[in-house]
DNA sequence: CCCAAATGAATCGTGCACAACTTAGTTGCG
DNA sequence: CGCAACTAAGTTGTGCACGATTCATTTGGG
């Protein structure tokens, strides 16, 4: 009734205004919800989401530096630095500043660390099974999600 | 080389400890990635991403509360009132209690805030752009995140 | 060898997100 | 009517994100 106004309302919502039409937002929304469904798994784990990712890495690739991990996550050491000496306080995470160069910090796996990985295994499958997903689609929109990603961060 | 540790390491990675398996790390990373993006577009305009996104609501529906806000983009009072303090601090908001229910707040577009939608008309053909997705694709992609936020926010 | 540029991490300030709680106002039931 | 349950916003505390800056260290060119 109000896509008078639109300049691009004939199907088409590429240059729509309205919420529901952008894909941005969808992003965002979906992002939020699945961030929330982690949150009681990773309590059990005394995790947050953030310390979560930052676990798979570690897990799949012990030693790794902050410039390293900070990679794998398209993180700022601004967003790192504090959340690994939280991670450290909880005894999860040993950090270490590199003989061969002062400038870089190594990060260790504790064996608390080491040991969580075991609970953290029924996670992703439970997480899986939240979103509901067949199998073709979850692969079809890991595809477009890093695309979008690709395209995006492109210059 | 290293799946033999894994639970479920063939092929079918649903149970994967490995973060470029997990749908949610692709989710999180796009989202992020594409609100890095919008950012400069953005700050033409002096609004945040989240920001933005009330504005978007507004100008859709103007006259709406608190509440009907929070419904409509997922977000709690406790994130939304001081968002709102500040949208109202810049001149684009207008907010009031209601006079048949002083628990109510309502919203309302200043002026200001109204014709900031004409210049905000390029900002989602803009980032269609940056995406650089087919029609098709698009239209995948936000079915796939409308379902996956439906199935994870359900129960 | 020296020093300017570059690099890796950390710090600071701002603005989300969200749980837990508070405050104020409304409603409904005995 | 009276008051307990409920509802709408807002406040507080914690933890991301990220730009801008700082600091220590390393590197490379003259």
């Amino acid at each position: 009734m109000n896509e008078g106004t639109d300049a691009t309302a004939h199907g088409g919502a590429r240059g729509s205004l309205q919420l529901r039409d952008q894909l941005c937002f969808a992003l965002y929304s979906a992002s939020r919800s699945v961030t929330a469904r982690y949150r009681p798994l990773l309590d059990e784990l005394n995790l947050t989401y953030p310390q979560y990712l930052v676990m798979l890495v570690l897990w799949e690739q012990d030693e790794i530096s902050v410039r390293g991990l900070g990679a794998a996550l398209q993180l700022e050491s601004s967003t790192l630095s504090p959340l690994l000496k939280r991670l450290e306080a909880a005894g999860l995470v040993h950090r270490e500043r590199r003989a061969d160069d002062e400038r870089s910090v190594t990060l260790t796996l504790t064996p608390s660390g080491l040991a969580l990985r075991d609970r953290a295994r029924a996670v992703p499958l439970a997480m899986s099974g939240a979103m509901g997903l067949t199998e073709e689609q979850d692969e079809t929109v890991k595809e477009l999600l890093r695309l979008i990603n690709d395209n995006v961060s492109r210059s």
